[in-house]
DNA sequence: TCCCTACATGTGACCATGTTTATATAGAAG
DNA sequence: CTTCTATATAAACATGGTCACATGTAGGGA
């Protein structure tokens, strides 16, 4: 499975997004995340390695616990993806309005 | 379900990927869409009608064709989440190692 | 009208994913 | 060595997504 499909796939779960968001404040451990989410560790756990194969987390060794931290770049492939769909949507968008030269304006970011 | 699993679900699909690459160039009919893909037709509409449900993509009516065009607003959800996620991380990013300057270096799997 | 094209929908099979319970590993403490 | 805690793994199950085949609908042309 490529990497962008697992990126994805990765992000289109709830709980994975939730745990994303928590861990954009700090890192935390399993035992951690796995309360507010009213799961069980395992499952917290698999979501954890979906997370970690997807190339958006890490995980250090600190004793027992393996706290968590989001990976910096584990999020360039998804950008460079949409950024690149924006670029030619734009343009796309841009021709359309050439020809419309009615309505539709461009959207700015 | 959000719009933003939504979005991102579809976008887990490569199929799905492929299809809004290919409308990023320019509007396309469904038959236009399902040939290059070695897939049945229908396949491809139950494709179109999820990334429709999650706004990536609006139909028109031509006659008897149903031309598919990218949804400029549709990638806003998604891009608006990303930032955010990015803007915490690298607070949190540069928080950390600063922190980590002085001890536990990080370490992998 | 009849037929052909473009597309949608329903059904059923198959496979991937998400979850839980139970168990295994690994480190710390006694 | 035993035990407790933190986490991973395994097995079992349900759910949901994806696909093909068949059929249904709608518009255009003869």
């Amino acid at each position: 499975m490529p990497p962008l499909d697992q990126a994805f796939l990765a992000l289109a779960d709830p709980t994975r997004r939730a745990i994303l968001a928590r861990l954009s404040r700090g890192e935390a451990t399993v035992m951690e995340l796995a309360a507010p989410f009213d799961m069980s560790q395992p499952a917290v756990s698999h979501h954890l390695k979906v997370l970690e194969k997807a190339g958006l987390i890490t995980r250090g060794r600190e004793g027992t616990r393996r706290p968590c931290r989001l990976a910096p770049q584990g999020l360039a492939p998804l950008d460079a993806w949409l950024s690149e769909l924006r670029a030619n949507l734009d343009r796309n968008y841009t021709r359309l309005d050439d020809l419309l030269a009615e309505a539709t304006p461009p959207q700015e970011d």
